[in-house]
DNA sequence: GTCTATAGCCAGATAGAC
DNA sequence: GTCTATCTGGCTATAGAC
């Protein structure tokens, strides 16, 4: 039983390797700062991840990890329609707001690595829209709904949601929003972005 | 008049370097690909620009200074709302298919530098929101549209616009399109974000 | 202005003691 | 398992010839 140790200092690790990864990229990152970071020293970084690369990999799937059940209550949840936008969006951004960096950090790996994509194509949770694409078909013939292709609106419901949290900095700066300013923006969108979107499509 | 063939260096460079550094992020680009690219060598770029770091901010103002006047299409010219919105979306969807780095780069790297956004706000062409605020506070008056907070409608309006470029890999997979069948859908959204959006707002 | 060669530094990785 | 010390390679930057 002399892995209670060990097991404390591998999480450390990865915890550190997430923040210092999420703020910096796979390029900015420096193992050292993981190391100071997760109170230990270099050479022990390499004693359990081997390398910088799968380091990184690890620290990459962990946050895909948590971050595919997020976009599964849109795709392959059992709810009508308009409550799960309702639902999606909600969560999503209560979500986000408690790991500001996370989808940006997913979606950066991704872009500079999109191969990326079908290994974890492969794996068993990654979202499919096969669902929500025929629950959007019913939804039109229901008359429920105006005609819209499913991509279209998946996109659209995706972009609204998450792309407040990545171009942050910038949206501050162009709207002259200081920190808390931008904060009950993003707290308002909770209830906004779902209304608006229920607001475009519905018939 | 010596500069003819100085001036076509220090342009193939800055070329260079926007492909690289679009590409690759600060961090993750090298002098050594930069100047390949260029077709020179390593001690020619330090030649011009200095330093990396100086060669980086010259690339990166010379992006932003192409982004801010697709910006101001939204925020300061003088069409009526809805015609705006249509005419912003074309005109910006259009735009990036053309450089299709360019949003990701800039975004990335201020998120990277929060206090780039300060810097860049001094400068002449910044955009500002205020006269967008004015058109929505009297849309909303003259019961054009529904009552919603013009930062509001300016985050969405960017975030269904910017937002597919920027997630385009991770999309793509989501998806489950490929290259030809994305580019078919971002064609497509040059006119269905701007209905999208003026259903979404509209009495 | 442009090149080759190299200085100098920094970061990832390893050796080896404890 | 954890540490200190060190190797090695790669990258920015400069020196100096042409």
């Amino acid at each position: 039983m002399e892995k209670k140790k060990q097991e404390n200092t591998e999480l450390e690790i990865l915890n550190a390797a997430k923040d210092v990864f999420q703020e910096k990229g796979m390029a900015g990152a420096r193992m050292q700062e993981i190391a100071d970071k997760a109170g230990i020293n270099k050479a022990l970084l390499h004693y359990y991840y081997r390398s910088k690369q799968l380091l990184f990999e690890a620290t990459f799937k962990s946050a895909f990890s948590i971050m595919a059940p997020q976009l599964n209550q849109v795709l392959n949840d059992d709810r009508e329609l308009f409550d799960k936008i309702r639902n999606f969006t909600e969560k999503y951004i209560t979500f986000v707001m408690k790991h500001p960096y996370l989808p940006n950090f997913v979606i950066q790996e991704i872009n500079k690595n999109p191969e990326f994509v079908q290994k974890l194509k492969t794996e068993k949770n990654f979202p499919s829209i096969d669902k929500f694409k025929i629950q959007v078909a019913s939804a039109i013939e229901q008359g429920l709904i105006k005609p819209i292709d499913a991509e279209q609106l998946f996109i659209n419901i995706i972009s609204l949601n998450v792309f407040p949290f990545i171009g942050k900095p910038l949206l501050k700066g162009l709207i002259n929003a200081d920190e808390k300013m931008f904060q009950k923006i993003l707290q308002d969108r909770t209830t906004e972005v779902a209304d608006f979107i229920i607001n475009a499509i519905k018939k």
